[in-house]
DNA sequence: CGAAAAAGTTGAACTAGTTCAAAAAAGAAA
DNA sequence: TTTCTTTTTTGAACTAGTTCAACTTTTTCG
């Protein structure tokens, strides 16, 4: 009896896991039932906790991962030494880095849990026959590829021409969300910013209201 | 007789032109001539001259383009009403607005050229059939979006972390061929900060040697 | 719970980069 | 060639953002 409940929750579990990658992927495109059986089949679940890795420096990036659970940030040590995030992941974000990944090649960044978390995993080989078997699946990574693009060059756009109060604002704008899980330091580490530098912008826009 | 050798000229460099694109194609993956034919078909040829636009900011980007003659330059204008140059195109590379030409969204950027220049052209519903009828082109785009998305990925790593100096250095290492084209104003639209400055860096670096 | 660690605040001194203005040099056009 | 326009250089005054150091507040965890 205890068992059963046991094993009806994790199915259930799993179930709402799924059905949350499906509605991501249908942002992009329409699926077919057995088209999206077979995305998923190599993908594996992985919890993380918090402070753990899922990549470090230096190590080839062996998956692709999509949040199902958490926060991960990802970031890279500059030639001082210094931190700097280049962005987090929340649930229903996709995480990787992209070009450790695709040239096999030692990533020199990290991707750190922020809080305990889950992920779908999957690996380059997998991803690479699900482009041959599943068609579908080339021109949802070239969508998605397009998209995260179009979302990069925006942001290259306000990291050149914009000043630091305005690129706070506008990541608070866009992600009220995800300033709420984050401390200043990793919100000015994002921004590019010293954090004493982003608790002056604050006091000053705090008291223009 | 002098019509005939005027055709043997236009011929050949028609077939000149498509071997620029098949080169830069066979970059990311192989391609048989049936596809390759397939692939170019739709594509159309326009000359650009020195100070003409190829885009205008508030048009909506009907085209994507590879460059087989000149320089081009993409910029928008920023709040101050200055511009900033987001990136410049030379033979070889292809150029459009990717977030105009996917969201079939008016573009905020502008499209010009720097030199008389040549482009090979085809748009979205031309595009969108490739998708269709040539599977190969599917990944071919996914491939060479990954790859923009890469380089666009080290650049805001460096627009994040790297002083003027240092990104100064590596823009006239990466794009030695680029900087000989272009002008002292251009490149520091470019980099992000001013002409007067750059003028400094070039100074100091001059010294230094 | 209490101690230790991490995050956030503040001010002062500094530095990288901007703005403005004026002059010199280089290019384009006629 | 001469003229006009654009680019480049230079200096001086300024501003956005950094660094360092000391302190307060909040969070973590044994």
């Amino acid at each position: 009896m205890f068992s059963g409940l046991w094993l009806i929750s994790i199915l259930s579990y799993l179930r709402a896991m799924f059905e949350l990658l499906r509605k991501n992927i249908e942002k992009h495109l329409a699926i077919s039932d057995s088209d999206f059986e077979r995305f998923t089949a190599p993908f594996y679940h992985r919890k993380i906790a918090k402070k753990q890795f899922l990549l470090r420096a230096g190590q080839i990036c062996k998956f692709e991962g999509f949040v199902i659970k958490g926060c991960l940030r990802v970031y890279y040590l500059d030639e001082q030494g210094q931190e700097r995030i280049l962005y987090f992941a929340i649930e229903d974000w996709w995480i990787t880095d992209i070009d450790s990944f695709t040239n096999n090649t030692p990533s020199i960044l990290n991707i750190e849990a922020l809080e305990d978390s889950e992920v779908l995993l999957i690996t380059q080989p997998y991803k690479e026959a699900l482009y041959e078997q599943v068609p579908v699946v080339e021109k949802l990574f070239r969508i998605m590829t397009q998209k995260t693009h179009v979302a990069l060059q925006r942001r290259m756009i306000s990291a050149l021409g914009k000043t630091a109060d305005e690129r706070y604002l506008e990541f608070i704008t866009k992600y009220p969300q995800l300033e709420q899980r984050l401390t200043q330091l990793q919100v000015a580490s994002y921004l590019g910013i010293s954090h004493e530098f982003l608790s002056k912008i604050r006091k000053k826009l705090a008291k223009q209201r």
